[in-house]
Parts: structure tokens; sequence; C-alpha cells
DNA sequence: GTCTATACACTGATAGAC
DNA sequence: GTCTATCAGTGTATAGAC
């Protein structure tokens, strides 16, 4: 079963595009590593944007659609800290897989010079998450787990330190610097915040 | 008082970068916006990025540096919350100042693909911010008007939301969408954020 | 020192033959 | 689908005029 060509290309994209960035992933390079023409990968796509787009959407994986598909929050919002114990362990496992930090450091450069790309960006990373989390946020104040509060300011306020550390997570990566110190920061983060905002003392 | 040839390159690419991004500003284009030649640049500069490195060096001013030092945390921090929202307001001000939204998108472009802005970018919004601001809460601590923490992570959790916005921000700006929506969220990030730290009844 | 002229290797992209 | 040939545009370099 031979992988099409198209495919080849895609993959020899992303292999060139993770080491040497978008400029540095030229046509003439991606062509010569499938076994082709450049002029032939215009077969395939219509021209190197669309390559990274194709790229982009088909890894912009749903990482954490998964978890709230595993986790829903109408039924395990109850946990309460220890539900957002489990969303951060999914985070961190995404964060420090090296196929997904790839990805998120294509997707931080296409954001900024490819508009498909920044919607995708802005819809997963300000929208979609959010609300998938807040979500869970108002289920945990239903059940008097935490104090009243806008749930979507308190998504917000969750996810954002945590894609903080993520982006200075993939800067460092790039620096190879160590990223252990940062490691524990994520799990101080979820500390934290439920201090902030839980009931400690029992109330009607 | 005639403008140096340098400077006019300067501007001339600070324009078309804000305008078309890093390689819509051709050498091309800078010369000719200047009235030189391509070549005549080189004698200016060594090459491309130190143009781009030098845009960045000068404008990535020490737009919070300033607020460090009008504000010094050993003096004002016993202000509590309204120390956080004096932070916040100037913090505001760059994050909608037009010239600081140019520079903050340039930024984010260069420091995925240029190592010394890379460096300066997580200096500055990794190292020294934070630096800064978790004297401001050290002080705090020991006035007893917020809870024990370690002063670093708190000016992580207070930072990160704005670096948020301000990110989500410029994405919308360059969408050419609304962002009104975004400045009041400005003013509810400091006010959750004291709810979660703050003494409320006096303790000794 | 500052500019012009010219050249080079490389880029993304297109047209047309096989 | 893939090729060859070719295009204009790019960053960069150097030699030489003023």
């Amino acid at each position: 079963m031979e992988k099409s060509t198209k495919d080849k290309i895609l993959d020899a994209a992303l292999d060139l595009m993770a080491t040497s960035g978008y400029s540095g992933a030229s046509m003439r390079k991606i062509a010569s590593k499938v076994g082709i023409r450049e002029s032939a990968i215009y077969n395939h796509f219509k021209n190197k944007e669309a390559i990274f787009e194709e790229i982009v959407r088909k890894l912009f994986v749903t990482a954490f659609d998964d978890f709230f598909k595993n986790h829903p929050p109408q039924i395990e919002a109850i946990k309460g800290k220890k539900y957002l114990k489990e969303f951060v362990a999914a985070y961190k496992l995404v964060a420090f897989d090296p196929k997904h930090e790839k990805l998120f450091r294509i997707i931080l450069i296409e954001t900024m010079h490819n508009q498909k790309v920044r919607k995708l960006f802005l819809d997963r990373f300000f929208s979609r998450d959010i609300k998938d989390l807040s979500m869970a946020f108002f289920f945990m104040m239903q059940h008097s787990l935490i104090r009243q509060e806008d749930p979507h300011l308190l998504a917000y306020e969750f996810l954002a330190p945590l894609f903080s550390l993520r982006l200075e997570l993939t800067l460092l990566r790039m620096e190879h610097e160590g990223t252990t110190a940062l490691s524990t920061k994520f799990e101080r983060h979820v500390d934290f915040f439920w201090e902030g905002i839980a009931i400690s003392s029992p109330q009607a």
C-alpha cells in the first residue's frame, strides 16, 4: 500500500517546516524530498500556503474535544478540582508531545501570516476550548463547589496561564533550553486557581 | 534637520512590515520608499533581519519599566488592588496604542523565526515583567493585603491572562473585527484575580 | 562614506509537451 | 501526473563612481 503523492508532499512539508521554518521549507526542497519536480506539486495543491493550511487542518486535532467527549462536564464536573487536574494532565500530554509541539510551532508561525489559520486559531483557543470548559464551571457552581462567578470568565482565567505555559515551553524548546522547571508549573496553576474559587466552608 | 538615511530605512521598513508582513516588506520596496537603491541599504544594515532586529530593539520599549519606575512597588504596593488597577490601566494603554500594536505584531512574527527577537521576547514577557510584578505582590503579602503565596506564581497568574487578551486583541485587529468587547475584560480580570487572593477579613 | 550598476542564486508560480 | 522551460521577484554581494 503505497502512500499517495499528496500525502508524501504533506509529510515532507511538515518535516521541513518543523526544522527549517516556513520559508526554509521551499517548494524545491519539498519536491526533491518527495522525488518529483516543483511544478508537479501544483497538481495537488494550489500553492505553498495551501499545503500548510492542509497540514494545520489535519493535525490541529481535537485534542481537547476528545477530553470533553471522554469527560463530559455534565457528569464529571462534580469532581471539582479533580476534574481540572485531569484536564491539565491531558493538556500537558499534548503540550509535551513532540508531534503536537511541532504543530504548535507551525500554527503560531502561520497564525501571524495566514488568515485561514488565524481564524482557526482564534476559534480554537479563544472560543471552543473556553466554551467547553465554562460548562464545567457552570456545573461546579450548581453543585456549590465554587463561588458564583461568570463561567466564561472562569474558563478564560483558567486557560490563559496554561496557554502561556505552552507558549513559553515552545519558545524554550526552540532555544534548546531545558523545560523541566516548567512542568510542575501546570499543577501549581491548578492549585492556585482552585484556592481562589473553591468554597471551603460548606454553605447552602 | 533632515532624517538620516538609516532612520528613513527603519521608518519605511516598519511601515511596510506592519501592513504587508515580514516577507511582504522586500528590500526593493523599502529602498524605493526611501528613494535609494536596494544595495545602498547594505551600507547601513548587514541584511534584512538586522533591520527588523533594530526596529524591535528600539521600539520594544520599556513600557512597563516606566510603570515600575513611576510606581515603585516598595512604596505603592500598599495600595493593593488599586495598584493592580493602575498597572492594568498602563497595560491597556500600551495594548490599544496603534504604534505598539504594530510593534507587537512584528514581535510575534519575528519571535517565531529570529533567535535574537525570541530571546528578547522570553526575557521581556517571561522574566522581567514577572520579576517586577512579583516584588509588588511580595510587599502586599508583607502588609497582609493578600494571602501567603509564591510571589512569582502570583505574578505569572496575573500577567498570563493580560498577555492572552493582548494576543487576542492583536489577532482580532488583523481580522478587522471589533475589539470593544475585549476592553472590559481587562478590568474584570483584576476584580476576579483580587477576589481570589485578597484577605477580606482582617487578620494578624 | 554613500550611492549606483550589475550580477548571482534562489524563491513561488505558470504554460505546454509527453 | 509529471516533466521541461521559463517567468518575475527575492535577498545578497561586489565593483566602482562621486
